[in-house]
DNA sequence: GCAGGATGCGAGTAATTACTCACAATAGTG
DNA sequence: CACTATTGTGAGTAATTACTCGCATCCTGC
């Protein structure tokens, strides 16, 4: 997970559809082959074996390893924010605990998917600046429009509403990772309930 | 980090002083090399220059390279269970916040010490079974622990204290990674006021 | 001071793995 | 059909790295 100087090698893009179609088909093995061996020992011909193609052309749609699993991040970072826009223009609920419930459930059903990627793309954050800035720059907007959301419900009563935020932010995205890393020993549902309950009375109560 | 059969081999013990320094000069070097450069390519040899011994002499205190970090772990852990003792022993607090306090400062100066390599023991944590079943009855107690406390205190009310108790270890331990992982963008002690806040007002408000 | 055990050494080995390259197969075009 | 651009192939390479082993050095008890 070093800088890599292949990344500024030219590489073709897909004239015809089958280009398009073996892209798809490395993407999918890679995330099955890193969730099952983790990525240090998901190697690039375990991934090429999967997708039913050659090691050589593997390498004519990603320069290395590392870019297999950006790709992989960004497209799990994009599901999730439109997952978020969905649930919230779904239903217009007035109650903080309904937007609360709905941002919850949206967080706990994007990473209960496939939890296994989910931990080794957290692992491999910190290892590749990439990452770290894409991740960085994705918290910062959800705790932006957190933040704006607070802001105009008559019912949060907080002191700073900054803190408040990155607070909620925070408990959520926590709690599902914690959730996700080990086993749960206890009911989801029933911890999302109380999760919206917990963070619903801090804010209400100020 | 898979199952290795250099376990079984037998390691000699220590006769001599200098036998247990050198185990220690491992272990310190070995911190610093996988917090600096991340687990895998943390490399023996380079532990072992860290720490100014040969890379023959290494193995013969640890079997293999596994065994270097779950020792890190295990006192880690260690270190963390003494530090809530202490924590809990210093003062008889009795309100409900006091505890709450008490608890979530002494996990957070556990994890605000060496962040780099607790990321790492959290990263290596899944593809180590002896790991994940070290970390697996770390929570069980702690979860225990807190299950005893909530149920023995008259200001909390919650409609189920298992539910309660998995929730706030998950909250703490949760929030606390999430602010190692990532460069903390708001102020730790403020963030430390709410935490204390938002689960207080859960247990209490039941 | 010496015998024997404990500790230290580090060049070498076998295995793994990301990535290349010279070539083959295939699809679109006139 | 021929011709060219695009896509696919996989044996091979260079680098890395966990770990070994035969030997040197040191310590301790007698």
């Amino acid at each position: 997970m070093a800088a890599d100087r292949h990344s500024l090698r030219a590489r073709k893009q897909p004239r015809q559809a089958r280009a398009e179609l073996t892209r798809q088909r490395i993407l999918t093995a890679a995330a099955h082959v890193f969730a099952e061996h983790g990525y240090a020992a998901g190697t690039t011909n375990r991934i090429a074996e999967r997708a039913r193609i050659s090691i050589g052309s593997l390498y004519q749609y990603y320069p290395n390893k590392d870019t297999i699993l950006l790709e992989l991040v960004t497209r799990h970072l994009d599901a999730g924010v439109l997952s978020l826009k969905e649930h919230r223009d779904g239903d217009r609920p007035d109650s903080l605990e309904a937007i609360m419930r709905g941002y919850v459930r949206s967080v706990i059903d994007n990473h209960l998917d496939d939890p296994k990627l989910l931990q080794v793309m957290m692992e491999q954050t910190p290892h590749a600046p990439e990452l770290v800035e894409r991740m960085a720059r994705h918290e910062r907007e959800q705790v932006a429009h957190t933040r704006e959301l607070l802001a105009s419900h008559p019912e949060v009563r907080v002191t700073d509403i900054d803190v408040a935020a990155h607070l909620v932010v925070s408990a959520v995205g926590g709690i599902v990772h914690q959730l996700v890393a080990a086993p749960r020993s206890v009911d989801v549902r029933r911890l999302e309930d109380e999760l919206v309950a917990m963070v619903t009375r801090y804010l209400t109560l100020g």
